[in-house]
Formats: C-alpha cells, sequence, structure tokens
DNA sequence: CTAGTTGCAAAGAGTTTGCATGGCG
DNA sequence: CGCCATGCAAACTCTTTGCAACTAG
C-alpha cells in the first residue's frame, strides 16, 4: 500500500520495531518522534495503513478512551493471540499452540468462531503479579 | 450510588434490562428511549455511574471508535467471559465451567493472570456462522 | 516530473461538564 | 424543602480531513 519510504515513516517503523510490546497511544508516539519531527497527522495516517496492513493492532486502553497501537509486524506474532497486561500495558503473545487449544475449547463450549486477530486478552502479566 | 429514581433513570433500566445481550452505543440507546425524553447527557451519566457499579461492562465496537455498553446486571453474569459477534453485535456469555478452563490455559501457558471482567472474546457467533 | 506524503489548521465525532431548572423523597 | 438529577449548550479530547507545499523515485 504505501509506496514511499519517507522519513516520518522510517522514525515510526523504527520506533515501533523497538517498542514491540508496548500498547502506546498515537499521542505518545508523535511525543516519542518528535526530535524527528514527525506530525501527529502523519503518526495517525501511518498508522491507519499499518492497521490495514495487519501490521499494528488498535485496542482500546481499558478505563480510558483513548486508542493504543501495538506493533504486532513480527511474523510469529500474526493470527496470534494477545494478552495485554492491565498494569504495565506490555502486550505478549501466545503460542500459537496455546492460542489454538483456547479457540477450540470456545468452538466446543459456545459454537463461537473466536477471531485471534481481533480479540486481546486482559488481566495481569507474570511479571506485574509478583508486587 | 443513585439516590433517587428518576424517570430517566428507570426507562433506561427497563431498556437494559430487555436488550440485556446487545452492545449499544450511548447514541443508540437515547435514540431508543427518545419516546421517553431521556437526554443524552442522562444517558452517559447514568451508563457510567451503571459501569462503576458493574452493572455494565464498556467495550469498543471493532473497527468503531464509539464505545457500546452491554448491560450486565444479571447475577449469573458478573465475572464470566464474554464472547461478541462481530456481524450482529450480539453478547454472549460463556458458561463458568468453560470460562474457568481457559482461563487455567492462559494461566498455564504464559503465567498470566486473565481478568475475566475486561476481557470481551471477539469472533462470529453460531447463529451468523450459517450465513 | 508525477504522484504519494506531509503539516497545519479546521472540521468531526463522541463524550464530558457547568449551571440553572426541575423533581424525588 | 433540600438535594440529587436532568437538560441544554458549551467545552474537550481524540481523530480525521482538505489543501497547498514538499519530496521520493
Amino acid at each position: 500500500m504505501s509506496k514511499y519510504v519517507t522519513r516520518q515513516r522510517r522514525a515510526l517503523l523504527d520506533y515501533l520495531g523497538t517498542h514491540a510490546d508496548e500498547a502506546l497511544s498515537a499521542q505518545e508516539i508523535a511525543a516519542a518522534l518528535e526530535g524527528a519531527r514527525v506530525s501527529l497527522s502523519a503518526v495517525y495516517r501511518n498508522l491507519a495503513e499499518l492497521e490495514a496492513e495487519g501490521l499494528v493492532r488498535r485496542t482500546e486502553r481499558p478505563g480510558t478512551r483513548e486508542a493504543c497501537y501495538c506493533f504486532i509486524g513480527a511474523e510469529e506474532c500474526r493470527g496470534c493471540l494477545h494478552l495485554q497486561c492491565k498494569r504495565c500495558g506490555r502486550t505478549f503473545h501466545m503460542d500459537a499452540a496455546g492460542a489454538e487449544q483456547l479457540k477450540s475449547v470456545v468452538e466446543k463450549a459456545e459454537g463461537f468462531a473466536l477471531d485471534k486477530g481481533d480479540t486481546v486478552l486482559y488481566g495481569v502479566c507474570e511479571i506485574c503479579r509478583d508486587d
């Protein structure tokens, strides 16, 4: 979809690549990129495009009404279930085996075709539990 | 929390009670209640209160950026996992047994403490699959 | 040179809030 | 009668869009 590789897009992708596990709002990303002079609009437009391409997932920060974006560009990440920690905001990936197991549990119990690409499980991650 | 029982609150609760399985936006609710002359603000304020009391769950309509509200006041509904159909918007409940099974799958696989109250599984329901 | 991208500022959409009025108890 | 809740409209926040300027290829 994207035809040109602009400075802004490169900066965004670089940033997302090094923060793959975090659920960030568009404004936070723009703020982090301010050194690279990337406008908020560019951030929004590129995020929308990346989302359409399936490289980024948009979720809602629980308790907030702002969208947050999470880079899922890595191959092993696509189509696999995501877990988001309510404390640290970090996103984890459930391995394919576990995800399939979970999908079939839902399928058998309710006849419901779980969409792994759209759902995010909320809870508290292993790290944050030890507080 | 609520001290008075107003005409508006009663109308809202009546409506929610008869649409317990649907994920509705505040504006849709207000529209449905227009016969009862309930203002949008009243709808928002009451929904916020109900959410705080745990009687209503707010989720995001996938692909949209508007919040939708789902009545979960029924006893058997609280704390149990919810499934939302991406086609018809209807919400289903996963029975306690299935939910526990699912929770333990996630727990064992990732050490992640799933919060059943916060997560909603997206997919396609049994009814909509037969198209 | 051509067409995709950007920045800015204005427009939108959804939601929240201030304040005077109205209504429950 | 006192206080909470409502209605209305203005305020806000986050996000999207129009358009001229810019730039990658």
